[in-house]
RNA sequence: GUGGUUGUAGCUCAGUUGGUUAGAGCGCUGGAUUGUGGUUCCAGAGGUCGCGGGUUCAAAUCCCGUCUUCCACCCCA
């Protein structure tokens, strides 16, 4: 059979896989620094965990786990007569692949609630799963990079994400828009627009303002059954010059005015603060997690044209459907693919990531070769990343096995070198060469 | 989920109105060079033309289905 995997699945060569964890692994340098602590979850959740948590069109996406053993004898009579797949499915799958790493979170902290001390700081990074229908940059399996901090409404929490973010991106070298908003100030526009009880309709389409323009508000809103007075009033409101200006606009929103107050609390942490990269206040700015319900951010390339790369909130009720109430949570998460994707265009990448072999060894003949496998041990003990080609082939064939896996040392070893204790040192980028010690060599390849 | 697009050697791609043994470049292996890689020259290996079915004397080429890729929606990281 010819071998294949998954759509929207892939592998990673070493050379993906080392640039992918150096984003991994400054991500998590940071988020150990601002004090969140790692956390794993099963790439499995009881299906009941995750319905209903992503809107209609997540349930749609989910990935189901068909049962074990005889599932079709307990499967639901009425639904696999109808063939309604919708409806069969809880009754032959009560397990799903987990489709985010925050409502597991949600999950976890109300199970381990006892064993937990508030507020508590995680972080995550793992894979998620998605049946959605892939494209560049879009895959079923891919990773997020989550933190969050719950058990708290304190503000300064927000302010440090904008930290992280600000720091996270810099040390990446890309320069990046971090955009936040208030739901509650979108909540607040709806609210002095007269339409309120619609306000997730309203953002939903505010939020494609920067791809559709007005007009094309206008006319979703209008296929929405908004009314031209609710959407004039929508346009006027979000195309305010500043934010501040909807400070009149809000006199009677006390809703408005709070998220607008929340804001200002943010920027005042900030103050003092030298940021890197850009941040700004986008009153259209919506997210479409509708657990949202302060403070949101999301994160665009200035340099590349794509989707956003990073996003985050606070939600003031996620633990809720679990049985717990009250827990303020906020938290963030790095889009990595798309990461990933702009750095490789932008060619950022730091050139040495794939030079993770200090020193490969070249014997010559099958006593060298001994001699050389003794030395090995020496050098690795001493902490230099070393290998010894496996046999005493031929020395073109070894120095082009060195060439080819990027190593910047090569060791030569024949009877010569045995017989004086005195070894070949070639760089490789210079082709330089000098004969020494095996602890000149170590001394040589630490500095 | 809707509409479209793509698939030929390890990789990037040619392949005429359907016509004999499916090609190129790069890469790979070996040699020129028995202790020196990234340059050059020579030789060689490598293909069920995504998969299944159909039309035809004849299919990489036309038709249908299916899988996959990418694109626009939807939604999102």
């Amino acid at each position: 059979m010819k071998p294949s995997i998954p759509k929207g699945t892939r592998d990673f060569s070493p050379v993906e896989l080392h640039k992918r964890q150096y984003i991994f692994g400054i991500i998590r340098d940071v988020y150990e620094r601002f004090g969140f602590h790692p956390i794993e979850t099963p790439v499995m959740e009881n299906l009941s965990t995750l319905t209903g948590k992503y809107g209609e069109e997540g349930d749609k996406l989910l990935f189901k786990v068909l049962n074990n053993g005889d599932f079709l004898s307990k499967a639901d009579p009425e639904a696999l007569a109808e063939k309604d797949s919708q409806a069969l499915a809880p009754s032959i799958a009560r397990r799903g692949l987990r489709y985010d790493l925050t409502v597991p979170f949600a999950r976890y902290v109300v199970m381990h609630q006892n064993d937990l001390t508030f507020p508590f700081k995680r972080y995550q990074i793992q894979p998620v799963w998605r049946a959605d229908r892939p494209q560049k940059g879009r895959y079923q399996e891919f990773y997020q990079c989550d933190a969050d901090a719950i058990g708290s409404d304190s503000l300064m929490y927000e302010a440090e994400y904008i930290q992280i973010i600000d720091e996270v991106f810099s040390t990446l070298g890309l320069k990046v828009e971090v955009k936040i908003n208030s739901r509650k100030i979108l909540a607040g526009i709806a609210e002095v627009s007269g339409v309120s009880d619609r306000m997730m309709e309203m953002t939903m389409a505010v939020d494609k303002l920067w791809k559709i323009g007005w007009e094309g508000v206008r006319r979703e809103l209008l296929a929405r059954d908004f009314t031209t007075d609710q959407i004039d009033h929508i346009q006027r409101y979000f195309s305010v010059e500043d934010v501040q200006s909807l400070r009149t606009i809000f006199a009677d929103s006390e809703i408005g005015t709070t998220g607008l107050d929340e804001v200002d609390e943010i920027h005042g942490y900030l103050e003092g603060y030298e940021l890197s990269q850009e941040l700004v206040v986008d009153v259209t700015l919506a997210r479409g997690l509708n657990y949202y319900t302060g403070c949101i951010f999301e994160v665009v390339s200035k340099e590349v044209k794509m989707g956003s790369i990073l996003g985050g909130g606070r939600y003031d009720d996620l633990t809720g459907v679990f049985g717990m109430a009250g827990m303020s949570g906020v938290g963030i998460s790095f889009g990595v693919e798309r990461i990933f994707d702009i750095l490789e265009e932008l060619k950022r990448f730091p050139d040495d990531l794939d030079q993770t072999l200090d020193l490969l060894m070249l014997a010559l003949d099958p006593e060298s070769h001994k001699v050389a496998f003794k030395l090995l041990t020496e050098f690795r003990d001493s902490g230099l990343r070393t290998d010894l080609y496996p046999e005493p082939a031929k020395m073109k064939k070894q120095m082009k096995y060195a060439n080819q896996t990027g190593v910047s040392h090569t060791l030569i070893i024949g009877s010569e070198e045995v017989e004086k204790g005195i070894y070949t040192l070639k760089n490789m980028k210079t082709g330089d060469q000098q004969k020494l010690s095996a602890a000149q060599i170590v001394e040589t390849l630490q500095s």
